[in-house]
DNA sequence: TTTATTTTTTAGCTTTGCCTAAATTTTACT
DNA sequence: AGTAAAATTTAGGCAAAGCTAAAAAATAAA
């Protein structure tokens, strides 16, 4: 059984793993992304390492093992469903339960999930568009791409999901109401400005800047 | 905000005086009723008191302050809601609850709660029939006798609830499906072996010893 | 290839929440 | 009342998880 610092660094250690794309995390990444001391996620990666649930050489960073692994996905399916209920249950707004269901996650029942999972109709992907691991670790790959990349003149796309989470970022998109699902067309794109402006199915005009655009993934629809 | 632990001494300091009906709960039925020392209570109710969470003098117990009360009836809030959510919404047997919502309680957010209680219907007691106090802390109350009190041949009782919570007891009452909101007609009371005869609505004969029936909370139906 | 900078680790300290053993206080009994 | 028993507190320690400051290793720069 693992303590809740425990699987906060397993999980902070996949994510670090997945954006980089590299093949080992360095204790500085790890302890920004935690918000601790590098001496202190020394410590830890070495505790974690003794419970062999990561690869660990001193002064070269860490992998996951394969049970690490296993361990990260189960707490991301975990933070995923609840995110799931909280939005579509409890009408809560993608913006507000992030921080609860980084307390649920840690909540230890395997029947749990597998009943909320089953309650809420086993969802692929949570209410940002992040898919949804299953039970086994397996995730739905969809095709994607990020609107800024999408200029073909009166072109529909749907919104997938964003790449960042912050909440203010969130809460302005929900000003325009833009959020997985809905759908947008492109009307035009000023190449110098590169601003996208675009169309919503309620007929409301939106500027978006590169900076935002870049972080919505979309499929033409 | 307090830690898991905290949280803990209060609610069982509630629990102890509530059953107790005294005014002081003492170190040793504390770390009985917690699993721990006496000495750790020592340690824990010194830091407490100085959160002026209760009212403790050396060597003659501690009763909770009314800050104190608050949160220990808001835990108990928390932790019966989500009881009912457990076993009404995820289909959870009424002995399988208590160790999962012992740690949804201390997940922290109002919000959380306010929505959980709509979500449910504002539901006044738990599946075993213990009142749900609102978000003021105040519950409903309800005249209820014990079943073993009950002789009156050929009267119906409608079940409410159970005084014990442990596993194998409810297990035990649910293999006769014996469980709040069942109806039973009082058959016979032999008082020598002092043994409840009942029929349930499906005429079944079910044969209760004071031990269990005294556990029983109904009123006549 | 040295030297400087950055990163990581080690060493030593703090707090929380628990423990045991010993000392103290209260309560119960003769 | 005086003593034995029970309950409580104090003292001293331990493990988890964090911290800062100093030492060591790796990387970058001159």
């Amino acid at each position: 059984m693992l303590t809740v610092s425990e699987e906060n660094y397993l999980k902070a250690i996949y994510k670090i793993l997945e954006r980089s794309g590299e093949t080992n995390a360095s204790t500085k990444a790890i302890a920004s992304e935690l918000g601790t001391s590098p001496a202190s996620v020394t410590d830890m990666l070495r505790k974690l390492s003794d419970k062999e649930l990561l690869n660990y050489e001193k002064y070269y960073g860490v992998s996951l093992s394969r049970e690490g692994q296993r361990l990260a996905l189960e707490l991301i399916r975990k933070h995923r469903l609840w995110e799931v209920f909280l939005c579509t249950q409890l009408r809560f707004a993608w913006d507000e339960v992030h921080e609860i269901a980084e307390q649920l996650e840690h909540v230890q029942s395997d029947e749990l999930i597998q009943r909320l999972d089953e309650f809420l109709g086993y969802p692929k992907f949570d209410p940002h568009g992040d898919p949804i691991p299953n039970k086994n670790g397996s995730f739905t790959f969809r095709q994607q791409s990020v609107l800024s990349q999408i200029r073909n003149k009166d072109s529909e796309v749907l919104i997938l999901g964003v790449r960042t989470h912050q909440k203010p970022f969130l809460q302005y998109l929900d000003t325009m109401s833009i959020h997985p699902g809905r759908k947008l067309k492109i009307r035009q794109y000023n190449s110098f400005e590169k601003i996208h402006t675009l169309e919503t199915e309620q007929h409301e005009i939106i500027h978006l800047g590169h900076e935002i655009s870049s972080e919505i993934w979309v499929r033409l629809a």
